[in-house]
DNA sequence: CGATAGTGGCGTATCTCGTACACCATAATG
DNA sequence: CATTATGGTGTACGAGATACGCCACTATCG
C-alpha cells in the first residue's frame, strides 16, 4: 500500500521519464505475444476511475476489471501500485499542447495565467492532491509548467536562484489553494459544504479561546466561505506577485 | 482505508472538538468496567508510531499491539481509523502552552515567528503532510494558530475578509514549504537526496524541452538544492509579507 | 444486598488489497 | 522448425479495516 516511506529513490519516477520502462512500446516487436495492454491504456483507465470516484477507488483489481483483464496482468507494465500513481499524477499534469509563450514585458499576467491553468488541472483531477508526495516537482509535465514559469520570470531582474524559488512559491500556492477549494468537489459537489463548515465552526468555537474568529464571524456576512471564489484565488496570487515585483524593482 | 471521499461530514472532526465523543472521559463513572484505554493513550501511541515510521506504519493492529490490547478494542474509543487520524493530526498541531502575544506594531515579525513555529510542528510530525485532507483548517489546534495570526493581523488595516485570506495564505505557504523540504527527512534523512534529485533531473531534462532549466543548472552552482535552507523559507515568506504590507499601506 | 443494565475488552470472521510465483500460450529469430 | 523471451492468468498469501457477538465488570436502583 502507498508507503511513501524509506524508499531508496522516488518510486516510479524513472517510469514517468521513460527511462526504465518495463517494456518500451516500440514498433519492433521482440519475441512473445503482442501486448494487448499498454501502459497508456492502464493509466488512462486508472485516471478515469480516480476522476470519478477518488484516489481511494483506484485499486489494481478495479482497474483490471475496467480493462477486462486479470489483476496481476498490470504488473507486466508497472512495477508497483506506487509506480502507477506517479505516472498517473504526471499524466494528469499534462499541459495543453500549444501553450503560448509568455507575453514579454507582462510577466505578472503571464504567471497569473499559468497559475490559473494549473489550478484547472487540479480541479479536473482532484485526486492528485490526495497523493502523498514530497519534494520538489520531479515529473516531466510538472517540470514543463516550471519551465514555462521560468520563461516568464526570465523577463525580471531576479537572480536565477530566486527565479527557481519563485516557481516553487507559485506552484505551492496553487496547490494549496486547490487543496482548500476542492473540498466540496471531493465531498459531494456543492457550496453547501462551505456553509456547513462555517455553521459548524461557529457552534464549536467559543469566544474565550477564539475571540478574533468569533468577532469576525459575528461582524458581518464574513460567514461567506473563504477561498472559494476567483477573487480569493486572486488575493493570494496578487500578494505573491506584488512581493516578487518589489524584488524585481530592487533587482535581485 | 483512508477513503476521504463522499463523506457526509469531515470524519472525526466532532471527535476532535469533543462534541460527540464516543465516551466522554468524566470522573463520574457510569456502569461498566473502568476503561483501561483512553482516547489520549491511543492517540499518543499512534502519533509516536507515525513519528518514527511514517503514517503508513499506523495500522490499528500495530497501535493495539503497542498498547498491549486487542485490535478491535480501539473501536470503543474511535469510530474508524479516519477518525483516529483526524484526532492525531489535531493533537500534533498543538501549539506550545504559552504562546506570547504578537508584538504590537511589528505584525510582520510576529507572523514570521508563527510561521516558523508551525513549520517546526511539521518537521516534528512529517506524517501530517501525508494525511489527505481538504478544506480550510477545521480542528481546534489548527484554528488556534489561525487565531494567533489574526491577532497579529488585527494590527494592520486589512479588511476582515482579507485578514482571513492572509491567514490561509500563510498557513498554506508553510505547509507547502514543509512538503517541499521534509522529503529527505521522510526518505532517509540526509541532504544526499537533494543532490540525487538534481543529478537525476540534469540527466533526464533535455535542453530542447527544458531550455530554461538546463541553462539554470549549467549556469553555476545552482545545482544546490532549492527550498531546503532557512533563506529559502524566508524568501517566499518575505514575498508574501511584502505583498501584505503593500496592501496594508493602501489600507484594505 | 442483590438484580439490572450499560459498558469496555476481546475472539472470530469477512472482505478488500497488494503482490509473489509458477504456468502457458505466443511470436520473432536463428 | 526449435528456441527463447514475453505477456496474460490462476492461485496463494499476508496485511489490514471493521462488523458482530460474548463476557466480565461496576454503578445504580429496588
Amino acid at each position: 500500500m502507498g508507503e511513501q516511506h524509506r524508499r531508496p529513490r522516488p518510486a516510479g519516477i524513472e517510469l514517468a521519464w521513460h527511462v526504465s520502462r518495463v517494456r518500451d512500446t516500440q514498433d519492433t516487436h521482440r519475441p512473445g505475444p503482442r501486448p494487448g495492454l499498454t501502459l497508456e491504456r492502464i493509466v488512462a483507465t486508472a485516471i478515469d476511475l480516480a476522476d470519478r470516484e477518488g484516489l481511494g477507488a483506484v485499486s489494481l483489481a478495479r482497474v483490471a476489471t475496467a480493462l477486462g483483464t486479470a489483476t496481476t496482468s498490470l504488473y507486466r507494465h508497472v512495477r508497483s501500485k506506487d509506480d502507477l500513481i506517479v505516472v498517473m499524477r504526471d499524466a494528469a499534469a499534462a499541459p495543453p499542447p500549444n501553450l503560448p509563450d509568455p507575453d514579454p514585458g507582462r510577466w505578472q499576467e503571464s504567471l497569473a495565467g499559468i497559475a490559473g491553468q494549473i489550478y484547472d488541472l487540479f480541479r479536473r483531477h482532484p485526486w492528485v492532491l490526495q497523493v502523498p508526495a514530497f519534494g520538489p516537482p520531479n515529473t516531466p509535465n510538472d517540470l514543463l509548467w516550471g519551465e514555462h514559469m521560468l520563461k516568464a520570470l526570465s523577463q525580471t531582474r531576479l537572480s536565477p536562484h530566486n527565479q527557481l524559488r519563485a516557481v516553487t512559491l507559485i506552484f505551492g500556492y496553487v496547490r494549496e489553494q486547490a487543496r482548500l477549494t476542492l473540498d466540496p468537489i471531493i465531498a459531494d459537489g456543492g457550496d453547501a459544504a462551505a456553509g456547513d463548515y462555517f455553521r459548524f465552526l461557529a457552534r464549536v468555537m467559543t469566544p474565550d479561546r477564539y475571540p478574533m474568529f468569533c468577532r469576525l464571524f459575528a461582524d458581518q456576512a464574513n460567514t461567506e466561505s473563504i477561498g472559494y471564489s476567483a477573487e480569493d484565488f486572486r488575493f493570494g496570487l496578487n500578494r505573491i506577485l506584488a512581493g516578487l515585483t518589489e524584488l524585481d524593482r530592487e533587482g535581485d
